[in-house]
RNA sequence: GCCCACGUAGCUCAGUCGGUAGAGCACUUCCUUGGUAAGGAAGAGGUCUCGGGUUCGAAUCCCGACGUGGGCUCCA
């Protein structure tokens, strides 16, 4: 499962393991040395502080490292002091890190003595064809370790324990649930400091922040968990996203059409999401006729419906058929965050209905709106991932010339594209390989923001034809597409990436008119109607307050522009503006007007 | 769903050993009409998430439910 692989003559290097399995290079890295290190230190104060501990893995990944306990009583934050303190003692003892090599037989005795269970699991499973057994010790603490290691625990000073959580052994769900204990290890004081100080920047940009302090949008548990209310400001913005969206697709060719969320359960039999993503399903609805009802977790069923509407022929393909699609998703409840991770849903979404040979040229017109959208927004795709099957053959429905078609149409659109990407096996949707676009949120958690999948197995499901040049019946391929993704979760993901600061054209209220007095008020309402002319969002704000405090909370709230207006300005018809970056200037109404409305117009950032 | 936390005014948060509720901002009213980052005063606002329990007495201790956060699993 590990190691390169190739496609389409390609070859790409496995993700997915992270750094657990990372290559002998890797290994050697200063800081990942440090932080490996390190988690062996946690691990020896953990089973110095309750005997009896089992221990499971503890690797190094981004910013520091954890360390897999079975503990023999509950352990919680409250005892990363405890713990912290016996690791700075045991630093104090300056214990060497101590390579010992033993035996295959030995290693089993040895771990077998100990008690550790999850040791003997691994010497059984993925290191059951070494020999030669790589063990460390650091003072009564003993690891299976193939190292390498700092030389004594002295060279471990700048780490925090950050967490703890739960964490399944070996990553599933029905195995026992451990106790993982997360820190951060570095270098030097200053290098953890300036980490500290990064992870409290980003919670001021943290969208579930932000989002209600702006106004944007808020989560209610009478709505039920997942369920978003865009607020006026945050409906402004996602209006005009999607105003953006549905002219851009439409320049394109592609076609908007309007379906509904509910549908008879029988649509996803026939699709069979029913049969493969009902755990992600909300439970269908018995109305008292005996109808069963579902909320659609996907909208692909509906798309096919619309390509059904009419015989197709191959002059009508590609048909691209679009809509800002609501669904439903039953996420797990432990999963939903904030507006990252919802129940209801809505895409960006679209199927494309092509032929073979249309296939490669749909997918990079696909690949490149993303990419167009995306660029127009100033953000940063972190990563392109490739997700195809593992070897779990049950989990995937359709033919493998099918997937090796599908895989490979992927691989080459986006070698065509030019960009870097990783594979992810085990990462398709179960009718299809994909091609993910991935983003990373203030706390640099990697999410997928947009997918475009490539599917054979949906129009044989529903019997899809189109008329050939000779007359034959075909049945077209579908490509599946996001471009923006869902709305929800790129919202949140703008809200963090411009940390409210929208652009222009995006920000819920463009300009603030602040009348310096009373007397001021009538000309600021002129102001304020000469900019709606233009389409223009605009709030006057006509309290009887200071213009500094009205400045003030301008800037709090993020606003573009902020005009002033006194006598001077009543006078001569003209705007005393403060831009978000303090810069001042006067300038004349009109020339103010015309500045803005063709910011707005070109979407500048 | 699972593990670990958390839940006090609209928001951010104090609240000691169990003794009956506090601040700042926001809100309302009054004063102030002030030219570029927060004027002054007063007022109103609470079933301390909800339900049980322990106790003479619970925001505080215990149990449960709900919700939120960080992870795990899963995923756009």
């Amino acid at each position: 499962m590990k190691g390169p692989i190739t496609i389409a003559g390609a070859t790409f290097l496995i993700l997915g393991d992270q750094l657990a399995s990372a290559a002998d290079e890797l290994r050697s890295e200063p800081l990942y040395v440090l932080r490996h290190s390190t988690a062996h230190l946690l691990a020896a104060a953990v089973t110095q502080l309750w005997p009896g501990t089992k221990y499971a893995i503890g690797p190094p990944v981004e910013n520091g490292f954890y360390y897999d306990f079975l503990l023999p009583e509950p352990v919680g934050e409250a005892d990363l002091r405890r713990i912290e303190k016996k690791m700075e003692e045991l630093v104090r003892r300056n214990l060497p890190y101590e390579q010992v090599v033993l035996s295959r037989k030995q290693a089993i005795e040895r771990f077998r003595a100990l008690g550790q269970d999850f040791k003997l699991e691994i010497l059984a499973g993925e290191a059951a064809a070494e020999q030669e057994i790589s063990c460390y010790a650091t003072g009564e603490f003993f690891d299976l370790c193939r190292g390498p290691h700092v030389d004594s625990t002295r060279r471990l000073a700048n780490f925090k324990l950050t967490k703890v959580s739960g964490a399944y052994w070996r990553g599933e769900e029905k195995n026992a649930q451990l106790t993982r204990i997360y820190g951060t290890a570095w270098p030097d004081r200053e290098s953890l400091d300036d980490y500290l100080r990064a992870l409290a920047e980003a919670e001021k940009r943290d969208h579930k922040r932000l989002g209600p302090q702006l106004k944007l949008f808020r989560l209610d548990e009478r709505t039920g968990q997942g369920m978003v209310i865009w607020l006026p400001h945050g409906a402004t913005v996602r209006r005009e996203l999607e105003r953006w969206i549905v002219d851009e697709e439409l320049a394109r060719s592609y076609q908007h059409v309007v379906t509904p969320v509910v549908a008879k359960l029988d649509l996803f039999r026939q699709s069979g999401h029913y049969q493969k993503f009902q755990e992600t399903m909300f439970p269908p609805m018995r109305t008292p006729e005996g109808e069963e009802l579902e909320l659609r977790p996907m909208n692909c069923p509906h798309h096919i419906l619309v390509y059904e509407a009419e015989p197709r022929s191959y002059r009508d393909l590609p048909l691209r058929i679009a809509e800002i699609g609501n669904m439903y998703r039953w996420e797990k409840s432990g999963e939903l965050m904030g507006m990252i991770r919802v129940r209801s849903i809505a895409l960006n979404d679209a199927h494309i209905f092509c032929t073979p040979d249309q296939l490669q040229e749909e997918l990079r017109g696909a690949i490149e709106l993303a990419q167009y959208f995306m660029r127009t927004l100033g953000v940063q795709i972190h990563r392109y991932r490739l997700s195809i099957r593992d070897d779990q053959a049950a989990k995937w429905v359709g033919a493998d010339e099918q997937w090796r078609h599908a895989e490979s149409a992927l691989a080459e659109a986006l070698d065509a594209s030019g960009e870097r990407y990783e594979v992810g096996r085990g990462e398709a949707a179960f009718y299809g390989p994909k091609l993910d676009f991935q983003i990373l949120d203030a706390q640099r958690r990697e999410f997928t923001n947009n997918t475009v999948q490539v599917d054979f197995q949906l129009p044989l499901r529903f019997g899809l034809e189109y008329i050939a040049p000779d007359g034959s019946r075909q049945t077209p391929i579908m490509v599946h597409r996001g471009a923006l993704g869902a709305l929800e979760r790129f919202t949140a993901y703008l809200i963090e990436h411009y940390a409210g600061a929208f652009p222009t054209w995006l920000a819920p209220v463009q300009v603030g008119v602040l009348p310096i007095t009373d007397a001021h008020v009538p000309y600021a309402q002129q102001v304020a109607e000469r900019l709606r002319r233009e389409r223009l969002r605009v709030e006057v704000d006509a309290r009887p307050e200071r213009v500094g405090k009205k400045i003030a909370e301008g800037r709090n709230r993020r606003l573009p522009y902020l005009a002033v207006v006194g006598e001077r300005e009543a006078e001569s018809g003209s705007v005393q503006i403060r831009d978000r970056a303090g810069e001042q200037s006067s300038e004349e109404l009109e020339a103010f007007v015309e500045r803005v409305a063709s910011e707005v117009r070109q979407k500048r950032l």
